[in-house]
RNA sequence: GCCCGGAUGGCGGAAUCGGUAGACGCGGAGGCCUCAAAAGCCUCUGCCCGCAAGGGCGUGCGGGUUCGAGUCCCGCUCCGGGCACCA
């Protein structure tokens, strides 16, 4: 289409601009008031793709307004750059991670700059630079000595095809890898930890305060999964001094327990299988160690075959009766004690494996009056408790009290919180992350590098060979090394960090990247911490929010942030994905439209336009057949703009405004209020139509006979630059330039303010409704009485035809806006 | 199964406190300009009845509260997301 403008040249000359000039770098000492808008960096995957767009445009809306309220806007861009494509890349093709990698910071790092993203780029941090490696290895050896790291063998989560281990958090509900979509196997392997779970009741309770989506507030509490109840000794009968622990959240329904339950791999599975039972129990117990997650939970997964008898039994300590303990593979050994007693009558799953089994049930609990218990006959709701001894009568709530105290009254069991989180599984068998600093000595163990001795950098001289294994573990001249201990030959730890590690605290360094001799510099991470403005996608609701809260509070107490808030992100925003034909736009979908496109056609401000004003932020976005058209009624919008600004054919007036103008007036002073309002709180496609609005009367006002007052004219035009200002900065600045003369910078002014008095309209539409139907509508002031409202609404003559020479029964009357007249 | 969202014209969406439903935009129709087209400008555009004036209906479904409900309450349906043998 034929533009008003040259786009590409304007757009090229302010973003020259910008960054020459250095207009959004700013310093730690600067006097403004701290203000710090973050976009969570981004993996370098190529060229910005349209999630991106829309990310990084809300992120600088945020960077751009908040500095025309005079702040001081701490606005850093980095790279979270170590990762499996480059690796898997190198394979491919044999160029190295840092070459692939860097090519692909570039690719982005232009696609950014084009849509006119501002960033302080001095503050660049990348996670594969040696400077953040060597500070990422201190931390690591500091969460060592404060044990909040360490080393174990454990049952873990090993992906086939990233032929590595996984964090819980990285594999899906149905069991397979969030990255490769592989059925996750379960291996024992010697990892590293980080005790995240030292922090899980401040980490739930510090959502609370958290300006934070609910949304996501509540994936971490689910994630978290705190839970009340009772741990408890089940003695084996027969074997006094022998007894199974047992968690639960229903203590109350103890005197149902019909049988009990433990885990396949709990240790006591094999001293309490009697020789009868034996092949049954192994049997179970092969399965469970064979199958995967999928398997065991297919098709209700038999539940016949996943449990057996064990031959023994255990007394219930609250009636003395022996039940008969199970050992089934729905009881898991990662949580609670790894065995249960089994209330059938109040738990579905309990119920279910009874009744596949042909065990008895006992109800504790009154169900109401027309529960049916068809399908599965477990009541697992209030009532009145039965069948409960010294419970009879209560209520449930009441009832798991009185349980509680009865078992710590004996000296039986306890109150006990039991949680879903598990530790941070933190080691990677892969060659592009940041190495562990740890030796292996034959005499000494696990010994951490010495500080003076970091960074422990991944050689260059290696080969990508497809055998799954990471050509660390084969790299001689790595991997062998000595012990910094007694000096005699060791072996260096082959695995690397999480890359979620490096996206724990990348937002410290930032505050303070220039830092040699510390990861950063406390005080600089003070002055702009906590973040103000956290901008990302809702896919990392959990993991990196968990994760960075976690390491924000680990970092505090082990002295390297003394000082810092404890909560990192004050403020997270999570914009909507972009979804087309029902999926994620993604590369992998091959479903990419290039935002590079846009940029030779519409131009980046009528993208960012685009993307500021389809749907509301929060929102998913269908990227339909729809959009072209509507991109290019935003770069239609824009050359409206030119014209109004650039033309040359307005005459207009100069002295006093006559109430025609004071009317434009009034529209410009509202619309800078609902604009202000509408960017505060998040409602950016709201604030984008209010500017159309104001143009569009303003388009009109220009040719008005008579001619506009000059006046008003400028102050409108004025307004509308600054309020566009943040949203479509190329031609917003180019325009002012043009008006205010070389030199002049709409994004180094004020942000326009409004005269309450002006924002207000001169005159309100009183709706006038019979019988709650609107009947007539009447122009008043907003300052019309009670009374002369209704007045006025008895006096329409289409009210006197209805009300037919009668009087109402009752009139209510909200001046200024509303008369409701009831017959 | 549990926990969060959501449902408004042909489409994206607006309605901040219970008070004019449909702002703004896309699409569509008609007109102006033009030799013609593009661009631009103007008017109309929820549905139904009506030549019109006007009237009726209308925010997923069924109830309720209220002078008045897209908005509040109760009960559903469908869609999206998260969690899920977590005892």
């Amino acid at each position: 289409m034929a533009r008003e403008y040259d786009v590409a040249a304007v757009e090229r000359k302010w973003q020259d601009r910008w960054r020459d000039e250095g207009t959004y770098e700013v310093s730690n000492d600067d006097p403004r008031p701290p203000f710090y808008a973050l976009c969570m960096y981004p993996y370098p995957s190529g060229p910005a793709h349209q999630g991106h767009v829309r990310n990084y445009t809300f992120g600088d809306l945020i960077v751009r307004y908040q500095t025309m309220h005079g702040k001081a806007v701490l606005s850093p861009l980095g790279f979270d750059s170590f990762g499996l494509p480059a690796e898997n890349a190198a394979i491919r093709t044999g160029t190295h991670p840092r070459v692939f990698t860097e090519a692909r910071i570039a690719e982005l790092k232009e696609s950014l700059t084009r849509l006119g993203a501002v960033y302080d780029w001095r503050r660049e941090v990348v996670s594969h630079d040696p400077a953040y490696i060597h500070w990422n290895q201190v931390i690591f050896l500091r969460l060592l000595e404060a044990g909040l790291a360490y080393r174990a063998l454990a049952p873990v989560n090993w992906c086939p095809g990233c032929q590595t281990v996984l964090a819980n958090e990285q594999v899906l509900a149905d069991g397979t890898c969030e990255r490769s979509g592989d059925v996750v196997e379960k291996r024992d392997l010697e990892q590293w930890f980080f005790r995240i779970t030292a922090y899980v009741e401040e980490l739930l309770l510090g959502l609370d305060d958290l300006e934070w989506p609910e949304r996501v507030k509540a994936m971490q509490r689910n994630w978290i999964g705190r839970s009340e109840g009772a741990e408890f000794d089940l003695v084996v009968e027969g074997r006094p001094e022998l007894s199974l622990r047992v968690f639960t959240t229903r203590p109350d329904t103890s005197f149902g327990m019909t049988y009990a339950v433990v885990a396949p791999e709990h240790p006591l599975v094999d001293e309490l299988t009697r020789p009868e039972q034996r092949a049954a129990v192994d049997e179970v117990r092969r399965r469970a160690a064979a199958e995967t997650e999928i398997e065991r939970t297919a098709e209700g997964g038999a539940l016949d075959k996943r449990g057996a008898y064990t031959g023994s039994r255990v007394v219930n300590p609250f009636n003395g009766e022996p039940v008969p303990l199970y050992v089934a593979d729905y009881v898991l050994m990662g949580y609670g004690t790894g065995a249960i007693m089994a209330v059938p009558a109040e738990d579905e799953r309990d119920w279910d494996f009874a009744l596949a089994h042909g065990l008895p049930y006992v109800r504790t609990v009154e169900p109401p009056d027309g529960w049916d218990g068809s399908g599965n006959g477990a009541y697992t709701g209030d009532g009145v408790k039965i069948n409960s001894g010294f419970l009879d009568g209560l209520d449930v709530v009441a009832a798991k009290a009185r349980a509680i105290e009865w078992l710590e009254e004996r000296g039986i069991g306890v109150r006990k919180v039991n949680y879903r989180l598990r530790d941070w599984l933190v080691s990677r068998q892969r060659f592009w992350g940041c190495p562990i600093p740890i030796v292996y000595c034959p005499g000494h163990g696990a010994v951490p590098v010495p500080e003076a001795d970091l960074p422990v950098l991944a050689p260059d001289d290696v080969e990508f060979l497809p055998t799954g294994r990471s050509p660390l573990a084969t790299n001689e001249g790595f991997l062998h090394t000595t012990c910094p201990v007694c000096g005699g030959p060791a072996q260096r730890e082959t695995d690397t960090m999480d890359t979620f590690v490096d996206s724990s605290w990348y937002f410290l360094r930032f505050c303070d990247p220039f830092s040699t001799g510390m990861p950063f510099d406390p005080a600089a991470a003070v002055h702009w911490m906590p973040v103000d403005q956290y901008i990302g996608g809702v896919e990392h609701a959990i993991l990196h929010l968990l994760y960075a809260r976690f390491y924000t509070r680990a970092l505090i107490d082990v002295g390297l942030a003394p000082g810092l808030p404890r909560e990192p992100f004050r403020r997270l925003f999570t914009q909507g994905m972009i979804r087309m034909d029902g999926t994620k736009m993604s590369k992998s979908k091959g479903n990419l439209i290039a935002p590079a496109d846009y940029y030779e056609s519409a131009g980046a401000d009528a993208l960012r336009l685009f993307h500021l004003s389809a749907v509301p932020p929060t929102d998913d976005m269908d990227w339909t057949d729809q959009a072209d058209e509507v991109i290019d009624g935003c770069a239609r919008f824009l050359d409206r703009l030119c014209r109004l600004v650039a033309a040359d054919d307005v005459v207009a007036r100069d002295g006093e405004p006559g109430e025609p103008d004071m009317a434009v007036r009034r529209t410009v002073h509202r619309t800078i209020r609902l604009v202000t309002v509408d960017i505060e709180r998040w409602s950016y496609h709201t604030a984008v139509a209010h500017c159309r609005e104001l143009l569009n009367e303003l388009l009109v006002y220009q040719r008005v006979d008579g001619g506009p007052c000059r006046d008003v004219l400028d102050e409108g035009r004025d307004a509308l630059l600054l309020l566009l200002a943040p949203m479509a900065p190329h031609l917003t600045a180019e325009l002012w330039e043009l008006v205010h003369g070389p030199g002049a910078a709409v994004h180094a002014q004020a942000w326009p303010s409004f005269d309450p008095a002006l924002a207000e309209e001169a005159s309100v539409i009183l709706v006038v409704q019979v019988n709650g139907k609107v009947r007539d509508r009447i122009e008043v002031s907003p300052e019309v009485s009670a009374a002369e409202a209704e007045a006025l609404a008895l006096a329409s003559p289409k009210v006197a035809e209805l009300l037919d020479g009668g009087t109402p029964k009752r009139v209510v009357v909200r001046p200024p806006r509303l008369v409701n007249l009831v017959l």
